[in-house]
DNA sequence: GTGGATGCAAACTCTTTGCACCTTG
DNA sequence: CAAGGTGCAAAGAGTTTGCATCCAC
């Protein structure tokens, strides 16, 4: 997957255009305004390889099974001591930062956090070693809250 | 699922001996023994069922499509005042204290954790409303610090 | 005896792969 | 032109469902 292609291009800009975290079949939906011939196996191959090159994410939400992905952002947050990052993937690059996400119950978006509130050693038996966390919020995000959460 | 089956116990046998959680295929196997019969649909339907009698718990991990199944822990710990447990799941039955898991990588087990760092409002940005939060930690276990951490 | 439970096979979703054809450099 | 990418269809995991049979009550 090194070539420039209309299908690799259109798969870039679907996800980075997108600003939060997109399911596959998402991406294929809005990639297909470029290429309307966009197969899903191809969507798949180049996220497999943009994973490799560290330019997108895999997010895994606890009770999804499907998962979605997120272009990886390289802006440095300051933050560059805790060797406590990752998501578990085989992939461990930790080019782009550490980050959580948050979950709508609403509008089904998966929203990135940039807080973390650090190592959680503690919470383990003695003798566990923690080389990874993962922390998901869900509820409503600003938009939803005023939809769903019948607020006025 | 409401008559007292063979394989109904054989399910809910595997799942409380097993202390941690199993996936269905591994909750099969050990079911089997008892009841050789035992065909995964019947586990998926007890497994089905038993959640929403609250006796058992589906536990995803991020990057796993897999679920697994732990049995539904029935004593109190003294924190009842959160409201802000729950698993995002559609059963939100708060029987079964809430707790977190500790993924090893080196024995694939999933773990319990009965500690909690409580909510985490603060990490979402103004506006949206965290319902509910997910945290799981990765790492060694106890048995595999000694044999895959190669501490010797 | 009857209705709920079971086993089997088929269907479904998400993801990966084999292969012939087309495109990029 | 050749290496590599693409589309399509088929293959796979994991999970659910339809249906005829079986068994607990």
């Amino acid at each position: 997957m090194e070539r420039q292609t209309r299908q690799r291009q259109a798969v870039l800009d679907a996800i980075d255009q997108a600003g939060h975290a997109l399911a596959p079949a998402e991406i294929l939906e809005m990639a297909q305004r470029s290429v309307a011939s966009l197969n899903l196996s191809t969507i798949y191959r180049h996220l497999n390889a943009l994973q490799d090159e560290a330019r997108v994410v895999k997010v895994l939400l606890p009770g999804q099974a499907a998962a979605r992905f997120e272009a990886v952002c390289h802006g440095d947050h300051g933050t560059h001591g805790h060797r406590d990052a990752g998501h578990g993937d085989d992939h461990d690059n930790d080019h782009g930062h550490h980050h959580h996400h948050f979950h709508c119950n609403g509008c089904d978006r998966v929203y990135p956090l940039h807080a973390c509130p650090g190592s959680m050693q503690d919470l383990v038996p003695e003798g566990f070693v923690v080389q990874a966390h993962e922390i998901t919020l869900s509820g409503l995000c600003v938009d939803c809250r005023r939809t769903d959460g019948a607020a006025s």
